[in-house]
DNA sequence: CGTTACCCCTGGAGGC
DNA sequence: TGCCTCCAGGGGTAAC
């Protein structure tokens, strides 16, 4: 579920509450995909000092360290103000965070999330933060960078989009809805799209991530904001899960195929493997 | 080194 | 209703 967009709305929702609050206790249930590496008592009486994202990964910065927060696939936080009663933890509720202004839970029935407890200031230098691409709503993201990275790889555009190594942040749903924004075949050898191409996507990604987080976050199974609101932006999707279903600009029916295991949807007609001019479709 | 298969885990949907 | 199979938004690790 959470990619980018859903990190980001969630880390949104949460700032206000959680930036100045004091942890006064971390609780662990069922075990996550990691341990926390740490005794949660190291976390007692610190202060968050800011809520801070890193492609999927939400961070929680205090002066002695960072909560590196992950939801998986399933994972969604759900903030209780102290004022009000706190609602009975679910059987997945795997995580409390209690804190003198609130608790906060995740709930992850799937368990791929993860909570780890990364001492000192250099967060970023984490295995798991370390190798990540350039954030796609930064500077740092634009067509020659994105050309750069593609340079001499011959794996299919889609799958290298979902890796985090060349962006950080895109998931299966916006990796399929950006390649139909830029009218790519996801299918296509990345190494062989042209600076105009890698421009074009790279403005897709931007601005496919930037219409979700506006809209909210997808909510295609079990995503909640903090608030236990749902998003919209599945209501705009224009590919991802509707195989067989007519394109929303030429009316072929979409395809669905698989690539690394994961289900990959787009236009056999508005996506072209490049050519050497103007791809068809118009949006 | 780059690319791909396999796994972790649980629940929901659809077929019979 | 119950059982079975398939599928799901992620990503590290092992194997080619």
């Amino acid at each position: 579920m959470p990619e980018l967009p859903e990190v980001e709305v969630t880390r949104l929702g949460l700032d206000a509450a959680l930036c100045g609050a004091h942890i006064t206790a971390l609780r662990l249930g069922k075990p996550l995909r990691w341990p926390l590496q740490a005794d949660p008592q190291t976390l007692h009486g610190l202060r968050i000092d800011a809520l801070q994202r890193r492609g999927k990964y939400l961070l929680m910065r205090t002066a002695q360290g960072t909560l590196i927060v992950h939801l998986g696939m399933s994972g969604s936080l759900r903030w209780t103000p102290a004022q009000q009663p706190l609602p009975p933890a679910s059987a997945h509720d795997h995580v409390e965070l209690q804190t003198d202004r609130g608790v906060l839970r995740l709930r992850d029935p799937r368990r791929f999330g993860a909570v780890i407890w990364h001492p000192g200031t250099e967060v970023h230098s984490h295995p798991l933060l370390r190798a990540l691409g350039p954030e796609p709503l930064s500077e740092r993201f634009d067509g020659a960078a994105l050309c750069q990275a593609l340079r001499g790889r011959s794996a299919a555009i889609k799958p290298l989009l979902l890796s985090q190594h060349i962006v950080a942040g895109v998931g299966n749903i916006y990796a399929c809805e950006a390649l139909f924004r830029a009218r790519i075949d996801p299918r296509t050898p990345a190494s062989r799209l042209r600076p105009a191409d890698c421009q074009r996507l790279a403005t897709a990604v931007r601005e496919t991530l930037q219409q979700a987080v506006a809209l909210g976050g997808s909510s295609l199974r079990d995503f909640a904001h903090t608030n236990g609101h749902l998003g919209d932006f599945q209501l705009q999707a224009q590919v991802y899960g509707r195989a067989g279903q007519p394109c929303h600009v030429c009316g072929t029916p979409v395809r669905s195929i698989v690539q690394a295991q994961r289900s990959t949807y787009f236009c056999p007609n508005c996506q072209k493997i490049l050519k050497s001019r103007s791809p068809g479709g118009k949006r």
